[in-house]
DNA sequence: GAGAATATAAACAAGATACTCACATTTCGT
DNA sequence: ACGAAATGTGAGTATCTTGTTTATATTCTC
């Protein structure tokens, strides 16, 4: 008995090796985000997500050991894109209305394809064992980019932990809920959230 | 056929006449906001909420039609509560601060019994043909409120709309987030809320 | 104490669904 | 070209969930 517990369940059951299961992988992973986002957690079902995927139910299962690992995959890759989104928009110093604008932009970006699928797997999708550590580490570097956005454009230092966590959930919250109207694309909404963030940020004395 | 459809079935099948069964019918209700709150939609079961309820699942019969008549029970009731947390912040004119201090509060206030009972209350639980009037008039109601709140404390009239959109959104995104960490009570969340509104109301000319 | 109101929980019918398996088809190395 | 490996198929299954009914028991009201 060395090894730990029985065998959480690896990622894949099998790597795809050719050219048309990648393409099979990547069909069910996609299928997978569009019904969660349309449908939700308490909607998706294997079966459902193969025939949106134009694949049948036994491909899915070639590759993926269960419903969670391919949950895990969807979490993994919207995670990767939002992550870039904000990296990008955080990376070289920059006044405070140009991050502003490329966060809202980016974040939008982020969030059009499968527009609610971000709050879906935050808030619905079960967190197993596997995605545990996945999940934090995400957040944490999630947050750690708004930490140092704060940082850089306030002068005031204190409680710069809890200032990252409520911008954040504040421009969350207004993308959401501007997704559930299908409100992304609106002008005058981009353009207000970003006042809310430059009028947050250099609320106490700004920098740039 | 005078009437216009068959029957969307009755919000109550049978009064509560005496006090045990009004015990009974409220005991059902709030124990269907805790299972909504703490396990979501997906694991809502009208045998659960009976046995939360500490009552038997017959019982839950006697007086809701159906699982979604409950659901709509619970949803009136949250939202009556929510609104008139707004309400009595936007009530009289008072300065910008307390006016934020106060919404703070209340919106805390309405949210920490069952945390997450409104967002999934939005997102997860399907709108009945019975509750999509209610659903919009509360909506609608809901808004108001925040535009009145706009309207007074900002000088630029333009995007008023928006304006209240973006504040409400956001800052039930905050309330939402800090629900999830168990951080509804941190005083310096509360805070950093009030400070949020603030900057956004008063950041293009403020009147108080 | 009669009858109405209320509570009980076993049982059911219907459906959903995660997952397997035996077999068909395609690709690739040689 | 050919055989082995990779990939794709989808009907089938076994299990579980769950909304709802119903016959029966208990409690209240007058």
């Amino acid at each position: 008995m060395s090894t730990r517990i029985a065998k959480p369940a690896p990622r894949m059951r099998k790597e795809p090796r050719q050219a048309r299961s990648v393409a099979t992988v990547e069909a069910i992973i996609e299928a997978g985000a569009r019904v969660l986002s349309e449908i939700g957690w308490a909607g998706f079902s294997t079966n459902k997500v193969a025939e949106a995927a134009g694949v049948s139910i036994g491909s899915l299962y070639q590759y993926f050991p269960d419903k969670l690992a391919l949950v895990d995959a969807i979490r993994r890759r919207h995670f990767d894109h939002v992550l870039s989104a904000i990296r990008e928009a955080a990376a070289e110093e920059k006044p405070l209305r140009q991050f502003a604008r490329e966060l809202v932009r980016g974040m939008i970006a982020a969030h059009s394809i499968h527009p609610t699928l971000h709050q879906v797997l935050l808030d619905e999708a079960p967190g197993d064992r596997g995605s545990r550590a996945a999940h934090a580490s995400f957040q944490a570097r999630y947050l750690e980019h708004y930490r140092a956005a704060v940082a850089q454009y306030r002068r005031r230092l204190k409680d710069t932990e809890t200032v990252a966590r409520v911008l954040s959930s504040a421009v969350e919250g207004v993308i959401h809920n501007a997704a559930r109207r299908n409100m992304l694309d609106a002008p005058e909404l981009q353009k207000q959230l970003g006042e809310l963030i430059c009028a947050y940020l250099s609320g106490q004395g700004a920098r740039a």
